[in-house]
DNA sequence: ACGCGTCACTGACACGTGTCACTACCCCAA
DNA sequence: TTGGGGTAGTGACACGTGTCAGTGACGCGT
């Protein structure tokens, strides 16, 4: 039973069996070198001195064996990855941060770091700091989808892990944090919609699970931004289908609302073709702003205003990262990220 | 200068630095028992006997030293990882791939899988795949961003990779290959059109890089339905632009068509726009179809028709991949994947 | 002949884990 | 006392890599 190696029935003894991943032992053999000699040429040391010819003979036996380095002996041995660890997001994810997305990858591959992107759907805080601290990452970059308590921090900071980074809607103690200044989105909509002569306005809050680390912020921002001058904020939730819209469409005249600020460039056309079909007009009776500047909001008639929010480049997160895990960043860094901007269309 | 340990300036001698990061040794000496029995433990090992007290004594310690067992290490010893590697496709993708997403994650999670989204954009694909064979994943799940080569499925199955999955156009060599019936979408929109009176049908081909795997055999799908029933097919190449669709829009009467599959209801929607902008009346001069059934689809007037594909579950795709890790799948596989129907709204 | 320096390379250790073979101990029957 | 068998655990090896210290060969000046 103890004899159950993978032996494929090859007549030819005098071959090697060759079934077995080929390593820098094995490359070293058919080089005629040492293993260390395999290892200095394969990662171009520039400290010690290897022939051009032998050089040449070793990359040759690695190109012949197929040779590929194995990642978790080199972490082993290094004592650290080169591995961004990236919390994977459940929410359905928009162009936006699909692009930064790429961005970042593409930086941070430049900069010679490998991004993971790692879900970990439902997990408690500390189970996934400690399911992120096994893969013994350089950095984690959490992007708001798991809360970082100071516990989980506390984990990740013991396994090794040089830097975390939180991009979300408030700060985590020990991490490096962007915040995002959702208010301030909120707080654009309500004083553009303020600014057009609206009084009462409505905030619609998402039903979607999920969504409340933004939405939230978002309806406190515009009720700030309301309080200043005098008006009047009304939440409203919308669960993003078409009944639900409907729904608050066929209510809408006893809210008696004169401005809508929807969260979102999506919530917003659904709730703008909902009030159209239920007699209302847009903008006549009620303005309407979504945010994000999607494409499609142009689409409808009248086009959609909307709250363009600007997000971190890529390029320039990636370059935090660095500076973060070789520690030229200084110890735990609070940036505010506000430039929300209102584009008018005409539907407000 | 060799002795640039880390060491904290702590002032009481007694208290162990315990700056670096612990080991299951420094658990064993912490519980006061050997290696072996604190990883027998960790991992509840059923086939050697460790008593109630020792069981306790050990968690105890690994509790009190965070302790967190390091993957790699893990991965070396045991000779492959339980790591399932997904190329991350970096265009934009809708709600119905995210979705997709988040259930075989979880499914995978499920059967004690980690998911690990990896990013190679713009490698060659053997540089791409020499890449992920240095993690020596247990599968790739290959989503189409990069092609799968002959020699890329040679490189990873010499790397220790157990399974290749692809899923995309066309079957790759070696591989299970799930092949998305995009000829079928394009053919089945076409027969809608036609089964309603059009004869002359434009097909909107993306302009944008990457969608040329997915548009291609669409178009060649909508070729062929209309050359059976005798019907013509015109390419429109279409950035995903208001100018792109304005400039299309305006050379409409000249085309002739009277119907038009647009690849995307999001292409069908902003096509849809500029026709009506420039005059032309839907459904009644040209019909126009859709595909993904997005919800957004159903705010334009007249409601936008489409063709909603079937995708793979999540779960069924994992258990997939799990058989073809054990080896019960059989080598290579074929399967097409067609269901592609349509959803006759107002626009045709 | 000797010392010194440079060149080109190698031997050996460490990283953290899982697991197999083995042992020390105790109890009970012969 | 010996033998056998079960319990509770341990010692040691292997996995694949990077790197430090060391080593033999050779050239050169005295």
């Amino acid at each position: 039973m103890s004899q159950s190696i993978e032996q494929p029935a090859d007549g030819t003894p005098g071959r090697t069996p060759a079934r077995a991943v080929p390593t820098s032992a094995d490359v070293a053999r058919l080089a005629g070198v040492s293993r260390a000699t395999v290892s200095y040429v394969l990662n171009n040391t520039s400290a010690v001195r290897i022939s051009e010819p032998t050089r040449e003979r070793v990359r040759e036996a690695a190109r012949e064996l197929g040779y590929v380095p194995h990642a978790a002996a080199r972490t082993l041995r290094a004592g650290h990855s080169r591995m961004v660890l990236l919390p994977a997001a459940h929410v359905p994810i928009g162009p936006l941060y699909s692009r930064f997305f790429n961005d970042l990858q593409w930086a941070l591959r430049r900069l010679d770091y490998t991004v993971v992107q790692y879900g970990s759907v439902g997990l408690a805080p500390e189970a996934a700091a400690r399911a992120w601290a096994e893969l013994r990452p350089a950095a984690v970059v959490s992007t708001g989808e798991v809360e970082v308590t100071p516990e989980a921090v506390e984990i990740l900071r013991r396994s090794g892990v040089k830097a975390v980074i939180t991009i979300g809607t408030r700060d985590a103690d020990g991490t490096h944090s962007l915040v995002l200044d959702q208010p301030g989105v909120g707080a654009a909509a309500v004083e553009h919609l303020i600014a057009t002569g609206r009084r009462r306005i409505g905030v619609v809050v998402p039903e979607e699970p999920g969504l409340g680390m933004f939405s939230g912020p978002r309806l406190e921002g515009a009720r700030r931004a309301a309080g200043a001058a005098g008006a009047t904020v009304v939440p409203l939730p919308l669960a993003y289908t078409e009944e639900s819209a409907e729904e608050l469409a066929a209510r809408w005249p006893g809210l008696a609302l004169d401005g809508v600020f929807a969260y979102n460039d999506e919530y917003a056309m659904l709730l703008m073709r909902a009030l159209q079909d239920a007699g209302t007009d847009v903008p006549g009776e009620t303005a309407v702003v979504g945010a994000d500047d999607l494409l499609l909001g142009r689409l409808l008639r009248p086009r959609l205003s909307t709250v363009r929010i600007d997000m971190i480049g890529g390029h320039e997160l990636a370059e935090l990262v660095d500076r973060a895990i070789d520690g030229t960043a200084g110890g735990a860094t609070r940036r505010l990220l506000s430039g929300s901007r209102v584009i008018r269309r005409e539907s407000s």
